[in-house]
DNA sequence: GGCCAGGGGATTA
DNA sequence: TAATCCCATGGC
């Protein structure tokens, strides 16, 4: 496959890391190759991304990106241009964690922990399924189902390393499959509501899969939240995944962590959460989220004993 | 063997 | 509105 490749380069890419974007939770489909570049599938295309960051004659805290990927139906023009939209190379992070950072310790510390985290934008119906299945579920078997999901119902895309690449599965696909057909992902009760979410999106989803950025967010929630799994946490990780709503502030239970223990609020109070986030965080409050959000597992995973007396702490 | 995981839905109170 | 229970599955 990889006589099959093609290149793309960017160049003097900041405020960028691989482990920092593919490694916090926003995305499930890249897993890190023994040479530090991340290999995965975006809109239908293997990919495998490496970052070097620039010698000391070059910008110190730049570097380049190299993607080679399948792309190949497409014109160079167009792969540039979808892998600066999917990378959000556009966007200038070191702005927004300079005004994130302004009398916040705790932003700060977060920051600090994974200063090269960017918010992908991707695929919208994969976005919304893959977060279906997210619900009451943890990071490592989220991933083995989509996997699974993609292998029994995707479209081949390759080889790689001697294992078939596949695509995420079409609207098409999932909307004529019935709940048995799911079982081998192990979704458990989660199979029900992708079935009938996918027959929802096939029959009305239209205004869903090809508007997105330009609907308002207000009626862009109200119309996910009317389909069957889909809550507010969902709702809104789609938004900000793969619609450019970087105002919206998902919160899941780290989130929760984060704002009951750290920015001394009401466990169970969401909705001032929300509110906090909105007053401290602004247009940006998805990308706050997801500093803190890595910020808090990294935590919990470098140092469980501290992390648990952290969390026990009866203040 | 109980608890937890990037929650949501239905039923109670 | 808020609290509670249940929902499959698998790792620990």
């Amino acid at each position: 496959m990889s006589s099959d490749l093609v290149k793309q380069v960017f160049e003097n890419v900041r405020d960028f890391d691989l482990d920092d974007i593919f490694d916090c939770g926003q995305c499930f489909r890249w897993n890190k190759e023994a040479d530090g570049s991340y290999s995965g599938v975006a809109e239908g295309a293997f990919a495998n991304i490496s970052f070097r960051r620039n010698d000391e004659r070059g910008d110190a805290k730049a570097g380049t990106v190299a993607i080679w990927s399948n792309h190949l139906t497409e014109a160079p023009s167009l792969r540039e241009k979808f892998w600066r939209n999917y990378l959000d190379l556009d966007r200038d992070y070191g702005a927004i964690k300079r005004l994130l950072s302004t009398e916040d310790p705790v932003m700060r510390r977060a920051i600090k922990t994974s200063p090269g985290i960017r918010i992908l934008n991707q695929n919208k119906w994969e976005t919304l399924i893959s977060f279906i299945i997210s619900q009451n579920n943890n990071i490592p078997r989220i991933k083995s189902c989509i996997e699974q999901l993609c292998a029994e119902h995707g479209k081949r895309i390759g080889t790689r390393k001697g294992r078939i690449v596949c695509a995420f599965p079409s609207v098409e696909r999932l909307s004529v499959l019935r709940e048995d057909d799911l079982a081998d992902c192990r979704l458990g009760y989660r199979a029900r509501y992708i079935a009938e979410t996918a027959r929802r999106i096939a029959y009305d989803g239209g205004a869903f899969l090809e508007t997105g950025e330009q609907m308002p967010s207000e009626k862009m929630e109200e119309y996910l939240l009317s389909l069957p799994g889909v809550g507010p946490k969902v709702a809104n990780c789609v938004m900000l995944f793969s619609m450019k709503k970087t105002e919206i502030f998902p919160i899941d239970v780290w989130v929760r962590r984060v704002m009951s223990k750290l920015y001394g609020m009401g466990e169970k109070n969401v909705s001032a959460m929300r509110d906090c986030a909105a007053r401290n965080f602004g247009e940006y409050g998805g990308i706050a989220q997801q500093y803190l959000f890595n910020y808090i597992r990294i935590a919990a995973r470098a140092n469980p004993a501290q992390y648990e007396r952290l969390l026990s702490d009866e203040d």
